[in-house]
DNA sequence: ATTATTATTACGTTATGCGATATATCGTAT
DNA sequence: ATACGATATATCGCATAACGTAATAATAAT
């Protein structure tokens, strides 16, 4: 299940680049801001193998950095997977809403 | 992964809920409605495995058929889930899509 | 007959979630 | 200053189960 108890949107990757998006960021400071953004805390081995796999398939990108924190930013290929991703949510959570206040 | 490639909304159970919201339907009803609400096309066992999860859930119901087909509908959980799930990640889109345009 | 509908089942992949672990840094009381 | 607890930050390993694909089957429609 990409959602815990589907009363919550909690896909990881999408929230990272929600967060990246707002700035670049290391882990610890995303786990926060993504628990600000949208109640979920993600757990370290969630957060830390999706930024795995992000930084893979080219949609963020390691940062150089003097202490043991590891920066990300999103790279061009990401922000605009996360723009497509979230305008075509946008007009689904729309058809769904109407979709429910018609019921 | 329940993103396909990430750059598409494609989680199957939020899609039959959001299907379900605009009335009663089979399977391979949902299946069409789905991929018209939003360019995805389900596999059968993507569809069929869902299905089965949220009637367990207590979100949708299996209803009474003549034939062959078997229609599913929501339950009021399932639209209570649904509109609070949208919600939530309407908020998202929205604070994605914002921030994106302030890079 | 051939195509479209409709559903079931099986199977492999892999993202996810949880927990344990490790280290560095900070704050605070002694 | 020192010591100690708490917070910050990241890595690793593992079990579960959702997902995707494909094969199969049977009914209905053209």
């Amino acid at each position: 299940m990409s959602i815990a108890d589907l009363d919550r949107f909690a896909d990881p990757s999408v929230l990272i680049l929600a967060s990246l998006a707002g700035g670049d960021k290391h882990g610890y400071a995303m786990m926060e801001d993504i628990e600000e953004l949208s109640g979920v805390r993600l757990g370290p081995g969630t957060l830390y193998g999706a930024l795995a796999r992000l930084e893979k398939r080219g949609l963020i990108r390691s940062l150089e950095s003097d202490d043991r924190r590891r920066p990300y930013g999103l790279t061009p290929g990401g922000a605009a997977a996360l723009k497509e991703y979230l305008t075509g949510v946008n007009k689904i959570a729309a058809v769904g809403l109407q979709r429910l206040v018609s019921i």
